[in-house]
DNA sequence: TACCGATGTTTCACACCGTGAAACGAATGG
DNA sequence: CCATTCGTTTCACGGTGTGAAACATCGGTA
C-alpha cells in the first residue's frame, strides 16, 4: 500500500503553494494555509521563500499574495509552446474559414493543457486562456488524446482516471474505437452546456501523438450536422500541422 | 550581522533549480548539479518532486530535464502589470551576454519611443534614456517597426514621412523587403556616427507587431561580421518576449 | 571482450532543519 | 473597548532532508 516516496515534503508543499493560484489569482495567507491543509506558520514560512525568490508578490494594496514574474520569465522557456508558434498560422487560417475559436491541447499526465489558441471573432465565443488546465475525461480533445495514444499508454490511463458518476469504462472505450475509425471526435455540451466542440489529432512525423486541435463553439451554430461537415477540414489542417513538427 | 532567515533551505534549493532553465532549456542532471553547487543526490530528489508536480518533465529523446506545462499553467494566471516591466529580465540577461546597451523601442504614430532600456557596463558604451523619442526614418530599430506591421499601415506611414535628402523611398522599400526575409535589421554609423545597431522584431501571441528590441554599441565593437553573429540570439529573445505578452 | 569514465539511481546514518503549537502584535469593526 | 481576524515570531522536539558512498547503465576505447 504504502508507496516509497523519493520526494521532498517541504518542496512539495511548496508547489502546492503555488498551484493553489491556478484557481483564484490573489489570495491571503490564511486562505491558502486552509486550502492546502497546513499551518499558517507553516505557510508563512514557505510564502517568505517564494516571495524572496520571485514567485510570488504581495499586492501593495490588497496585502495579499499573487504571482511573481519570475513565472512569467519561466513560462517563457517551457519549449512546449515553441511547435505551437509554428502552427499558429495554420490555426488563424482555419479560424478565419470557420469563425470559431480553435484550441491547441497536448496530454500532461492525465490532463490536457492548452497550449495555443486563436479566439472567434463573433460576439458570442468561447474564451480559452492559453496554459488552462482541463480534465481528460471529458470533451473532444480528451477523447482524441486517448484514443490515438499508444495502446500501452492509453490502458495505463483509462486505469488511472477517475471517473465521473454516470461513465463506464466499457462503453468509453468502444467510443474510443469509433473515433479512431473516423479519425475525429466531437462533444455537445458534454464539459459546459451550451458549448461544443470538434477535435482531430496531430501526430508528429515519427507517428507519435503530439495535440488535438479542436474547433469550439456555442452548440446552437456547432450542431452535430455541421461539425460532421467540417470534419474533412478540421482532419487535414491537423495533417498540415503534424508535417510542421520535426 | 547575520541576517535572521526564515525561509526554508530546501524550497528554495528547488526554485534555483528551476531558474536554472532561464539559461538554457534542456538540462541534465549533473550539469544541474554543478551549477547549484548541490550534490547530485539532493538535486535528483528534488528534480524528482518538481517532476511528480508537472513542473519539470523529461525529455523522452534526450533524457534530459525541461519545464513541464505547470509552468505554462501558473503563467496564466500573472497579471502582467506592464509588459515593459516583465521584459526587463529578458533584456538583462541579454545584455549580460553581449555586453552591450539593450534597448526596447515601440512606434508612436510616426516616431519611436524607448520604453525601456538595460545599459551596458562597459566604459565605452551608448546611453539611453527611456522615454528618449527619435524619428521613424532612421535606426535599425526604425526598419523593424516598419518592415514588419501590417502592409496597410506601412505603406501609410510610408506616405506620411518626410524623407531625409539623401534618401529614396523604393530604394528603402526594397531594403525593408530584405529586412522582413532575414528576420532582422541592421544599423551601421547611420543615425550617429560611431554607432551601430541591430534589432528584432516582438510579436504578441496575437500576431500583431507590439516592439523592436535593439541591441545598440560602438561600431567598433559592434561590427557587420560581429552582428551577423549574435543576430540568431536576439531574434530568440525577442521571441521569447513575445510569448510574455498577451 | 574488458575496461573506462560519465551518467542517473538508491541506500543509509546522522545532525540539522523544518515543523506546528502557542504566544504576540496589529488592524478592523461591532 | 473588547472581540475577532489576520499576519508574524518564537521555540523545543523529532522527523526529515542531507551528502558520502555504493550501485547500476550506459557508450566509447583499446
Amino acid at each position: 500500500m504504502e508507496e516509497e516516496k523519493r520526494t521532498i515534503r517541504a518542496v512539495e508543499r511548496a508547489l502546492d503553494v503555488l498551484l493553489v493560484f491556478t484557481s483564484g489569482s490573489e489570495w491571503g495567507l490564511t486562505e491558502i494555509a486552509q486550502r492546502v491543509g497546513l499551518h499558517k506558520s507553516t505557510v508563512h514560512r514557505l510564502l517568505a521563500t517564494l516571495e524572496q525568490r520571485g514567485f510570488v508578490v504581495r499586492d501593495e494594496a490588497t496585502e495579499k499574495y499573487r504571482l511573481g514574474l519570475r513565472i512569467l520569465e519561466l513560462s517563457a522557456y517551457t519549449r512546449a509552446d515553441d511547435p505551437a508558434v509554428v502552427m499558429r498560422g495554420e490555426m488563424e487560417r482555419l479560424r478565419d474559414q470557420l469563425g470559431e475559436t480553435i484550441s491547441l491541447y497536448v496530454r500532461d499526465r492525465t490532463d490536457r493543457v492548452r497550449i495555443q489558441a486563436v479566439q472567434s471573432e463573433q460576439a458570442v465565443r468561447r474564451v480559452a486562456p492559453v496554459g488552462a488546465r482541463l480534465p481528460l475525461t471529458v470533451g473532444a480533445s480528451s477523447k482524441v488524446l486517448l484514443a490515438f495514444e499508444a495502446p500501452s499508454v492509453r490502458d495505463a490511463l483509462l486505469s488511472e482516471l477517475v471517473w465521473p458518476a454516470p461513465m463506464d469504462r466499457a462503453a468509453y472505450e468502444e467510443q474510443l474505437r469509433e473515433i479512431v475509425a473516423a479519425g475525429y471526435a466531437t462533444s455537445f455540451e458534454e464539459r459546459e452546456p451550451g458549448a461544443a466542440a470538434i477535435s482531430a489529432p496531430i501526430f508528429a512525423r515519427s507517428g507519435k501523438l503530439y495535440a488535438a486541435l479542436s474547433v469550439s463553439g456555442p452548440s446552437n451554430r456547432l450542431t452535430p450536422d455541421v461539425m460532421r461537415e467540417v470534419a474533412p477540414d478540421i482532419i487535414a489542417a491537423a495533417k498540415r500541422m503534424g508535417t510542421l513538427l520535426g
